[in-house]
DNA sequence: GTGAAAGCGCTAACAG
DNA sequence: CTGTTAGCGCTTTCAC
């Protein structure tokens, strides 16, 4: 039943039929091993000009399906983040994986460790997600409510561990949000500060949106009032500067900033300072500890330190156990979190 | 029990043997099918139990060989990184090929993009490249010398696209190195100074050696002796700090400052204020453009923009065309640079 | 030098 | 509900 389709698809036959050759010398030219099998050259600029012409792209499937080494087991895991999701985490949940990876290796297991990117709520239109197509199992990370919403109805037929959010019926690791929003408030206000506001976007994953709400609870108990709230369009440092920016232009400013990454905080100090103002004196700021630059900042940002190290461990170690069909000890970790007060929440001056 | 025979990958024919049913049975079990097919639930456990067992690991390749829609062109493309690359200028080249490949998608064409990292170094180990059974098509990017040495003599049987070096040969895009560390080296000069110094890591790819060697060559002429090495040992915050600060513990410290990437320039910022000294009055600074919070920074850092959405789009560009069997307008294209000064670069008060 | 035949491991039809 | 049959597209013996 050859449909229309698939005519478009151009196979190693298709090039035997156009050469009259067969479809195993054709496969010898293509993937270079002309010379290893004597190919005559005539032969081999029939096939490749053959494979031009028909545009032939060679499907990668096939190819190892059949080339590798039979009797390897070779296991596919992927981190599945967002194009929109900040970078420095993935990579550092892929070194772990890879080092873990690299530790259970051995001559009959070979594993491939790969970084998968969706659009932000568009988790369900990967393909071959839900036909297990893709890999022997993931980390899913950086997902919006959509996608959350997604996964708690999906059924994945290979093992899924979860970085960073919390859904029923999932295995996952994530840090004490919460906390931070707690430990966050508290610390501006042991610092002195009373009109305290959140620096955030719009739309926000379950972790950010979790420790923004534990901020605003705690700020309210403990100040009397909410928190104002500075909107930013996106997550980088320049979104950051426009809010604050923003923000200062209006009459009475805050004396006390959480920002919900360190890339706003960072965007914000800027502005900040070309208001005029100065760290900590007029406005203290927090951040999350996510941005290595944090520390290095003038003055350096009080901020957390989360043991990412840990994080990931306990991520990719889980999910190696899954897929290697055993149980983990804890289906749920949390990670602790610790507030490194630096000078950007330094007591006010009296 | 994990005996030498238990090495032997399990495959569905095994447990269907095992547990007496047909591989489909155990395939739709396996495949999360068994709601639409109604399998029995004595069935579906005796299959899970012995998966579990049996220590099942399904075989994604084979799978999706079969089960993918004929018909479709099945296109893999990836971007091959090191894991001791600046991860930003990875998401964008990555944001920038899914972008061109949205565009580019059609009902017949089916593309999937994602990143596979090497160790620094060790190209040439990363398994399945040389025999394509990984990808349609490559973007190479954060190489070293060893890299590059095996790309010279390898022979891949996709096509390839270099980004940010130049190996003859290949089709690749790069940036004006050398422009990059002329200018900045003037810019310095232009500024008042003369004790010149740059911060670097003992080891470096490509383009980052060629900024500096041509920052090296117009220091030398324009001062007349060259620049002072100052070694980090990493890339990150940390390092140029660290770095940084070990240098002025030394008596007679440069007045203007070349940073091989904006990572090592934060962290010099930071040594530079603890140490007394201010920026750029005591020292100027320029980085590299690469980091988005250069601009955000106490100065302002003077750094280069570069035309990164130029570049992937170009390189992406490119890789799609060869890929679909096109020949590019230009196999080699360097994209311009321009220096944005900021304030870390002030002319020195006299 | 080249071709014929035999699968890699899996799943989709279609019977029963 | 389950089994039988027939490949997915490619590469690899092994003949010729």
């Amino acid at each position: 039943m050859p449909t229309l389709a698939n005519l478009n698809v151009v196979t190693v036959q298709d090039i035997a039929r156009e050469t009259g050759l067969s479809p195993s010398s054709v496969s010898a030219v293509l993937s270079g091993q002309h010379v290893k099998r004597r190919i005559s050259s005539v032969t081999v600029e029939r096939v490749q000009s053959a494979a031009r012409r028909l545009r032939y792209v060679p499907n990668v499937t096939a190819r190892s399906l059949r080339a590798k080494a039979s009797g390897t087991k070779h296991v596919v895991l992927s981190i599945l983040t967002s194009y929109e999701a900040p970078v420095l985490l993935v990579t550092q949940a892929l070194r772990a994986m890879e080092r873990a990876v690299t530790r259970h290796a051995d001559s009959a297991m070979d594993y491939t460790v790969n970084i998968e990117m969706y659009h932000a709520g568009q988790l369900a239109q990967l393909p071959g997600l839900i036909d297990g197509h893709r890999c022997n199992g993931a980390i899913i990370t950086n997902t919006l409510d959509v996608d959350d919403q997604f996964l708690a109805s999906a059924q994945f037929p290979f093992p899924v561990v979860l970085l960073g959010r919390r859904i029923p019926g999932y295995p996952g690791v994530s840090t004490q949000s919460e906390v931070m929003g707690q430990l966050a408030a508290e610390a501006l206000v042991k610092a002195g500060r009373r009109r305290l506001a959140v620096l955030r976007t719009p739309v926000m994953g379950q972790a950010p949106r979790r420790r923004l709400a534990a901020f605003e609870a705690a700020a309210e108990k403990l100040t009397g009032s909410p928190p104002a709230v500075i909107l930013c369009e996106m997550l980088q440092e320049k979104a950051g500067f426009d809010g604050m920016r923003r923000y200062l232009e209006g009459k009475p400013a805050c004396d006390g900033l959480f920002a919900v990454t360190d890339s706003l905080a960072i965007g914000a100090y800027h502005a900040i300072k070309r208001s005029g103002r100065t760290i900590p004196r007029d406005i203290a700021v927090v951040g999350v500890g996510d941005n290595p630059a944090s520390v290095y900042l003038d003055p350096p940002l009080t901020s957390f330190e989360v043991a990412e190290e840990a994080l990931n461990q306990a991520a990719v170690q889980m999910l190696l156990t899954l897929v290697n069909g055993g149980n983990p000890e804890s289906r749920t970790v949390e990670v602790p979190v610790s507030l490194m007060v630096r000078e950007s929440t330094g007591h006010r001056a009296t």
